[in-house]
DNA sequence: ATGATTTTCGGCACTGGGTGACGAATAGTG
DNA sequence: CACTATTCGTCACCCAGTGCCGAAAATCAT
């Protein structure tokens, strides 16, 4: 988010921010997770990071935008690495690559990871502001495959395996911030793999085991 | 839409009806395609159909869900269908011929089939409220998937090829709304079949020719 | 017919998300 | 110190969505 390629205190112009994406994200997350979304408001979250209502929707432009920030930049990073993949390698096998090295986490950022995602996935206006930010990880594949293929990005193949890769990922997402037992890409893994496989009716094995404990 | 089964007047009890969701959501088509999403307010609509904005409120609980009803009804049908499928047929191939067979629109549909599904899948806000409802779709192809493979819905098979498929088939909607040339149940089909070839990349022939004129 | 019951409707008031305008605050620059 | 750039806060406003309550319009019972 910040331009400092360098960690430059770049002694900037005006006036300096009283807040900061990350800082209102943080604050948000809290409430949401204490209180709930509905009742929670925008006033409430601007004051937890000590500043005013009107300056939250100049860092977000709504309130169910500011927990999609780390989802943003993992679209970016999947961008990146499909540009890097060896020109060889099958699709799908490459869009899996990507998508499992875009998927390691420190084990820190675990347990926000996890109670964000799950209330990305369970409060009906946050599953709704989903919508736009999939979008861009749809295309990100889309544009991938149609380079592959050497077909227009918004013609059927490349659309269907944009969205049908980030459908499979997304059961993952919800599966692993459900049961919480294996890791992240274990699940995206097997959900990849399925896809791969025509999603036959003989890949049942792919639920990883509960680990016990 | 009415729940007559036949053409009875039923001699309901209290104070008739002054319009009907179907009656809202036609008004609504109109306004919205007319002035855009964002610039209808509900006023208008009710106006429109000639009721108050209160009762819009008592047919849909909110703007967004206007447009919804007939793929509503459509995750019924599906639902129906896939439960009639002979047991021995491939679970992708029953949930490929269930969909087609819910997606044969009379022609004089077709035009305003059109514009609602375009009107979905540009405006931000409606593609927003997309969620709750692709949700519904998804669980009923997801149910059938658990009832054939004997796993729970919420485990990760089903919950794969509940959302690939709907992925895979909103493709499909898309790029026929994009380019009206074939008939829908040409695209979905390429999407599905695509989809139970794995996504390999040697589907790429999948894309029905423009027909002329 | 008249009154009781049932269902829908309209009006009102209120909360809260989102936006535009404008001046104040706080930094660097010449 | 004056000038400029950037962020911030306040205010005013529109509109979506909700709870409340009484009115309207139908049927049913007597």
């Amino acid at each position: 988010m910040t331009d400092d390629v360098l960690a430059r205190p770049a002694a900037r112009r005006g006036r300096p921010p009283g807040t900061s994406a990350r800082e209102l994200e943080v604050a948000a997350l809290r409430l949401f997770s204490e209180q709930g979304f509905h009742e929670t408001t925008v006033d409430q979250i601007a004051t937890a990071a000590g500043v005013s209502r009107r300056t939250f929707f100049r860092y977000y432009d709504a309130k169910a935008d500011v927990l999609w920030n780390e989802f943003d930049t993992e679209v970016q990073t999947i961008r990146a690495l499909l540009a890097e993949m060896p020109a060889d390698l099958p699709v799908l096998e490459a869009v899996r690559r990507a998508v499992l090295a875009a998927n390691h986490y420190r084990a820190d950022d675990v347990p926000e990871l996890r109670r964000r995602m799950t209330l990305l996935s369970t409060v009906p206006d946050l599953a709704a502001s989903a919508a736009v930010h999939y979008d861009a990880w749809e295309r990100a594949v889309s544009a991938f495959v149609a380079r592959r293929s050497g077909q227009p990005e918004e013609s059927l193949y490349p659309l269907v395996v944009g969205r049908a890769v980030l459908a499979a990922c997304r059961a993952a997402y919800d599966r692993w911030s459900a049961r919480a037992d294996a890791d992240l890409t274990v699940y995206l893994d097997a959900a990849l793999r399925a896809l791969a496989a025509g999603l036959a009716d003989d890949v049942l094995g792919m639920e990883p085991d509960p680990v016990p404990g």
